[in-house]
DNA sequence: TATTAGCACTACCATCTAATGAGTGCTAAA
DNA sequence: TTTAGCACTCATTAGATGGTAGTGCTAATA
């Protein structure tokens, strides 16, 4: 009989074991899951036989459907919340849908001239237009964005300032080559004249100018350790009030929006799943670590269902991709929906507002 | 008959019409309205006579309490769902209840340590310290907490620094007596050196220290129509640079968190009343407006229903109150929840973490 | 051999019914 | 003035019922 549906393996090129990715279907059962997958994205209703044979543009009974569904099933692609009920795709499902979507479909003009507004706004800081694109993004998508701000450690500096607020404070100003600026007070126990700050500043920004945080770190640890530099006074001083200056300050933060959207969804209607959410987004540093993950590579990552780390978010799908200026990447912006979301639309919209906010940001970088 | 619990009605001292407020109730009426509402508190659930008539400390017949009851709802302190359920407290309930609340309750000493938290991080700038104290204050009431950054137009300037990054754009930063660091960045035609930025600098905070950002820009105005200025080049150069530094830049924002809680709780389970909420926070204009009006008045400011003047949340009660450090009132931080919430309770948190925040930020001032 | 029509079966869903129970208001007695 | 008692209301619940959308299986068909 039929059970045919399973064309070929591919041979495994790669040494991962990615059976289930390797599955190629043949071509009509292929149709019969994607075109239920798109059903039930549009309707988040179990699609029955019948209603699929009517949708679809190929002639076929519902029992020929039944017949293709029931194997789909079985390997996995479909699952049944009852008996009588129509199928609903898996985890596993999506995931071949999304692998399947070779031409990434354009962002409908209308979209586009949203995204592009937030470039508009002048004498905006970075912190401020990172905020705008995620709260665009959660109004386009309708549902919870996140987007990362440029890390501290790998961002390079532009320029520090040190200013006298008071006997023993001291304001320092980072400002990164990506546009950021990062101010911190930091205590000194001797009181300096602010003449001697401004030649410690000009010290550091001769030496450290250009180099990435992480890497001015290193070089400050090194003169400590260096005892010969103990007698020199101004670059013992700069070594001392630079080491607490760039001792790592905020330890990267993160922007959340449209976290209210998901309870309008109808996958999230009952209180249990909403309490792991709720959990989800109080503990940031967990998607934290996800963002991270995503600026690491490039082009937009995809997690679904369970393929992310971060257990309360096991119901959930994630799109994400970095940004970045014209140097270097800064951060990630995405998105998180359930699992049936409308992939094709939700990936081209994260990747373009990603695309205009790299943009944007890097018109205000000092490259 | 009965009908008699309007014990008296205060003379109208003041010229307000508060008819409502004036009403004073005999002793036993107050004491089953407050029961009925302390109960309702509890179980989110109508209360009936004969529940009532057991939880009572005064033993009252259902009987006697369905009199009383009865006469209470005519009087609108109560309404009925329907004919045979029991009562529900109105917002002139609560109105009277909160009223009633004579002696503040003290915070239990197990929520006191977790406030103080807040205020021994160290290095922590002031705007971090308002996200973790609406973080905390949410974590503590569970329910939807909001704050509002200092006004830049109120605040007194500390010190002014100009930065020049490149050729068109010089850095400002505002250091405000609050602890507070504003930056932006400005465009200019013509390029200065940073020597001339310098001076211009140091003329601007010599005129302008310790005034407030209204007053400079009244200032800045005055010498810009004043022609005599016009041939001195230093002082032209920094008024016309001066005017776009103080130019207000972000006109107060406002952070707000635990939105997510307002799920789990009873009263909002209702699609309907989820979707105005949602829409509420998203424009914060609307909560902005409240948050200002709370800063103009000492003391805590409750909103019970639809007592506020934004519509979208007049199922809500807003418990507000300002923060300060020793000179000038801040801003203003509380709590948005259910007309059924926990007054005594929250009013106290509220109350609480105000005072905390207040001594952890005049800690970071300059004054 | 692949497809389809037909049929028995399943389980959810909306509707209806009746019973339950928590609540009320009213009246008359204490 | 308070309370016991009673009739009444209405939401909620549990069963029962018919309808519906779905399935799987089998036999007929192209």
């Amino acid at each position: 009989m039929h059970g045919d549906l399973l064309l070929r393996k591919k041979a495994a090129v790669t040494g991962k074991s990615g059976l289930l990715e390797d599955m190629v279907l043949n071509e009509r059962a292929q149709l019969v899951l994607n075109s239920i997958i798109e059903n039930y994205i549009q309707s988040s209703e179990p699609i029955g036989s019948r209603t699929l044979s009517k949708s679809l543009e190929v002639q076929l009974s519902p029992a020929t459907i039944r017949n293709i569904m029931s194997d789909l099933a079985e390997m996995g692609f479909l699952i049944q919340t009852h008996t009588s009920a129509g199928r609903v795709p898996t985890d596993k499902a999506y995931r071949f849908y999304v692998n399947s979507l070779s031409t990434p479909s354009s962002v409908p003009e209308q979209i586009k001239q949203k995204i592009t507004l937030v470039s508009t706004e002048q004498g905006m800081q970075v912190e401020g237009i990172l905020a705008e694109a995620v709260h665009l993004l959660a109004d386009l998508t309708k549902f919870a964005c996140v987007v990362s701000t440029p890390k501290a450690s790998v961002s390079r500096l532009q320029r520090i300032e040190l200013i006298k607020i008071s006997e023993d404070r001291i304001l320092v100003i980072l400002v990164t080559k990506a546009g950021v600026v990062r101010d911190k007070i930091i205590f000194v126990t001797d009181s300096q004249t602010q003449d001697f700050l401004n030649s410690v500043a000009s010290f550091l920004n001769d030496k450290f100018k250009n180099h990435s945080m992480q890497e001015i770190r290193e070089k400050i640890h090194q003169y400590l350790v260096d005892d010969r530099n103990r007698y020199h006074d101004l670059l013992a001083q700069a070594v001392r009030l630079g080491k607490k200056a760039f001792e790592l300050n905020n330890p990267g933060e993160m922007l959340i929006d449209g976290q209210m959207n998901l309870l309008l969804d109808p996958h999230f209607d009952e209180k249990s799943s909403l309490r792991s959410l709720i959990d989800a987004f109080n503990q940031k540093s967990e998607i934290m670590k996800i963002l991270d993950d995503s600026m690491r590579e490039k082009g937009v990552h995809i997690f679904i269902g369970i393929e992310n780390d971060f257990e309360q978010l096991h119901g959930c799908s994630l799109i994400m991709t970095s940004y970045r200026n014209n140097q270097n990447v800064l951060g990630s912006i995405g998105v998180v929906g359930p699992t049936s979301m409308d992939y094709k639309k939700i990936i081209s919209v994260v990747e373009y507002t990603a695309k205009i906010l790299s943009e944007t940001i890097t018109e205000r970088s000092y490259d």
